[in-house]
This record gives C-alpha cells, structure tokens and sequence, in this order.
DNA sequence: CAACCATACTCGTTTTAACGACTATTGTCA
DNA sequence: TGACAATAGTCGTTAAAACGAGTATGGTTG
C-alpha cells in the first residue's frame, strides 16, 4: 500500500460518512500492511513480491505474466521487472511457450515455495495477533460488508 | 497505499478469518485508492501530496515538518522532497523558526488552499459514487468496525 | 562553559513504481 | 494472401519511496 494517510485530525471539518470510512480504511489497512511489511523484511520480500509468489503458488501450471498483472493491481508493464527480480533469486522461473510465442508462462520454483512455507507461519500469527481481538463475530461482519462496499463500484 | 493483493483466487486454500479480513481490506483500500487517484490526477497531485496539503489545511499557523510526518506514515527523510516538490509548485511555504532554528514551519499557500478547494467536491463526490451505496447504516457499522480494529494493534 | 546527547532536518544513493513508446506474434477478413 | 488490428511482453525514462549517513541547532550536566 503505497502509505498515505495517518491522521488528519487537526481538521475539523468532519467529512461525510463515506470519507470517514474511506479514511479509516486507508489508516487501517495501512497500519496492517506495515506490520506484514516488517515480517516480509525478514525474508527480504516486498509485499508486491510476497503476493506474486502466492499467486503462483495457486497455480502450480505456471501463468502467463499478463494473468500475474491482472490478478494484481500492477500495471502489465512493471510486472516484468518485477519478475526479473523474483527470477533473479531463483523463485520464479519463466519460459515462452511454443504454441502461443508471445506469451510466456510463469512458475514459482521449489525455492519459492520454501520461501513462502517459511512465512507462511509467521504471516499467520501477525494476523491473529493484530486482528485476532476482533473475534469471530466481528471478522464476520467486517469481511462481509467489505465485499458488499466492493461489490457495487465498478 | 502501495498496491498489492488484487484477488489472489486460484489460492485454493481458504485463509484464517484474520486473513480473509486483512486480504478484503487490502482489496477494498487499493480500489478505493485508485479511485481517488484518478481524481486528483486532474490536478497533477498524488494521494501522498494531498494529504499532506490536507493536513496543512487544518493547521493554518502552520506545522513543523516532523510533525507533518508524524501525522501521515512516511518517514521523516521522505517528507523533506515530498515538500520540496510541493514547495517548487508554490502550494505550501516553507520559513526557518527564529526560536528554534532547527525547524521548519510549513504553510499551505493561497494557491494551495484554492487547489484543495477545486478538488473538494470531486473528491466528495467520488467517495459517494464509490460508497454511498452501502447507506448510513453500513456506512457507520464499517466506521466502528475499523475504529475497534485499529484501536488494539500496537 | 565545555563536552555530550537529543532534536529537526537535509542530502546521497539504491530500489521500486508509473507512464509511455516499441517489438514480436497471432488472428482476422477483404 | 496481405494489410491491419489486437495481444503479450519488453525497454527507456522519469518520478517517488526507502534506507542510511551527515549537518546544524538546542538543551544538559559535570
């Protein structure tokens, strides 16, 4: 998340019910992200990177880049340098296809995996452990009326 | 925020409820974000730069810089070229303090104020179109839900 | 008052992200 | 089939963000 808002108190004017809630899904997602942020550090991930390779871990065929890109919400132009990073520490692995010569197909690699299997323990805790005191109830809620708000815009 | 997790589908594995939170709210953060991006891009400004210009609004005497760094989440350092850009389009000003000569006292400029207030109602008018959907109900349940959210972490 | 620590920024450098233009294949249809 | 458009990636360049070290000023204390 690219980090933007904290605070903002100081002005006054209380905004309408949407900025609110915009607002303060920016503060809270942003401060979640920080602390995932530092457990990827540990492993000397980024959090775009961290996501790429989960993708690909749910598609053990392999994707073609254009398929990464759109999972995500990178443009297709900075996926491939962003991959050129992951394949340069042996997590990825990339190759043309031969029927289809433009498009080329991506994997995560053994390395990749165990990279993630390492975090995957980690990651789990820092959630329960910043999220955790909500409940069950509460999680509920949440997750459901964030698929209603993303449902309707575009 | 920095853009990250899109949809992750294809990931069969069904995450913790923690997890799932964490995952919806990234989701909904950077397609809300990208929303209000598009808006100010009419105006050459980046989220990161309008909040800062927001910020400044509501403090009309001005704000040390640290301050203004403390209020949003980048770093001190960072917050030096963020407002040099600013400064170089005339929208804040920037003064040494004759007390204490270590810091600097930032303003929003004329020019500044008159931007933000040509941004205001795209801006509100925006969060309606993205939000307003979910009605005073949900609107404020969401408030809550993140207020409780956050006031645990950390 | 002199040495020392803390504060408040600024500067240098390396990574990333963002935007645009460009190349290579494939698919279409006149 | 031959021109044209669409698709899939890559490359070049500029702008931001991240991290660390450095500078100046102000407070503290022996």
């Amino acid at each position: 998340m690219k980090a933007t808002v904290k605070s903002d108190k100081g002005d006054r004017r209380i905004g309408s019910p949407e900025e609110t809630v915009f607002l303060e899904l920016t503060r809270t997602t942003d401060m979640l992200s920080r602390g995932l942020a530092g457990i990827l550090k540990s492993e000397d991930l980024s959090s775009t990177q961290y996501n790429v390779l989960r993708i690909l871990r749910g598609a053990p065929d392999g994707l073609p880049c254009g398929e990464i890109a759109s999972r995500m919400i990178t443009r297709d132009p900075d996926v491939t340098r962003l991959l050129d990073r992951l394949e340069k520490r042996k997590l990825i692995s990339r190759c043309r296809e031969t029927k289809d010569r433009r498009t080329v197909m991506v994997r995560i690699t053994a390395d990749g995996l165990q990279l993630l299997a390492r975090l995957d323990e980690p990651v789990q805790a820092g959630h329960r452990k910043q999220l955790g005191h909500l409940g069950r109830e509460r999680l509920r809620s949440l997750t459901d009326l964030l698929l209603v708000a993303r449902s309707q815009v575009l």
